[in-house]
DNA sequence: AAACAAATAGCACGATCGGTCGTATAAGTC
DNA sequence: GACTTATACGACCGATCGTGCTATTTGTTT
């Protein structure tokens, strides 16, 4: 019943695994990012940290499992990197508008090498049904669809008009923002950015009640 | 001199040979709509079509240009059921909207099973440079600038308002069109389709003039 | 019929893939 | 000290990867 919470280890083994772990995933989620989570060998990974293949396999028992811990420590991050300060603003457009921001910085700081993470491991897997594919739908689902409570909580908020279809426009905005992510992938320069700030702005200054405060310049 | 089009050569062999040849790449492209490019090896594809890998490898001479190949029948087949069916209704309003219906139709008709060929092929060569990705990049920007080409069109057609940027719309129509795609790969259904189809739908009625036709129901 | 050319098949290669196993080493417990 | 436990390692396996090199079949040309 005691089950401590993280399990705050006091064993320099466990404390030594859980490092190489966390090292592990890290390095396997950014460059999954970039050249997909199938095109990521334990080869590769294991060289790349100066470990041995075998020892980092036995980490996780199998490929299956390493991705699956890999889509998770990138939950991790996302969840860290764009959910976290998507809240900060109060309930109400401005916290819609925070969260697309929130994702567009995530893009820009490049957290990801290989833009969002999610993104490039759905289009990977979206068509081969597995666990690995679960786990990334849900993730994604739990990201549009806490964009689409953002949007009813501003509706109750009084920002936004109470005939609006909040799943569309949620909707809307993710498409948008995997847009930005395509083009600045692409590019790497900052057009598909502007872009999709100006489209979510528009879009959202289009539903706004006459009461709700105008959205920051920035 | 006489090189004629289309080398309409009257040589059973080398009829054989091309016919051979557009069987892999139609089998390859649709294939790789769906698993990857780099997923579909020489041996998946020689045993799937009843023939020897080294027949096959022959026709190419190396994966990267199967690929390329790949990639380039699958641009004519985009042309085929996209492009050209969207230049039958007349420059203005109803272009672009039957250029974003033609690209739904494909989707739903399941041109390619994996989905859009390119969003796939783009998703995974977008971090990695080479041929492949050239090609691919390419193809995909005439896509959205031939939809820019659309919107400015109307704007001269009196459409569309003036004032419009047609660049910002092409860009955002093409992150809609991309949206239904990734929800009709994911789930099947056509609820992606429905909100894509509506969001164009407001976005072009947004920006046309008073004397625009209205947009068809269906 | 002989010579030739193109499409296809057979076979083997080196590299790399995910995965197994036995073992050495370091850190904890008694 | 002896004993246990967890991490990490090296060697190795069978399968598959892309890719050459050499027949063999099939159709054309003279």
């Amino acid at each position: 019943m005691a089950k401590a919470p993280a399990a705050p280890t006091t064993d320099r083994r466990l404390q030594r695994g859980e490092r190489t772990r966390q090292a592990i995933l890290s390095h396997a989620s950014r460059l999954a990012s970039a050249e997909g989570l199938e095109a990521v060998s334990l080869q590769r990974l294991a060289s790349d940290l100066g470990i041995s293949k075998s020892g980092l396999f036995a980490h996780f028992g199998s490929k299956e499992e390493l991705q699956l811990a890999t889509v998770e420590e990138a939950g991790r991050v996302f969840t860290e990197e764009v959910l976290r300060p998507g809240l900060k603003a109060a309930a109400g457009l401005g916290r819609i508008w925070g969260m697309c921001n929130s994702y567009l910085s995530y893009l820009r700081r490049a957290v990801f090498p290989g833009g969002c993470f999610f993104e490039a491991a759905l289009a990977e897997f979206d068509s081969k049904p597995g666990r690995v594919r679960d786990a990334v739908v849900e993730r994604r689902g739990y990201w549009v669809a806490s964009l689409a409570r953002a949007v009813r909580e501003a509706k109750t908020a009084g920002d936004i008009q109470s005939e609006v279809d909040s799943d569309q426009v949620a909707w809307e905005l993710s498409c948008l923002l995997v847009g930005a992510n395509a083009s600045f992938v692409q590019d790497g320069g900052n057009v598909g950015m502007e872009r999709a700030r100006r489209a979510i702005r528009e879009r959202l200054e289009r539903i706004a009640t006459r009461s709700a405060a105008r959205l920051p310049t920035r």
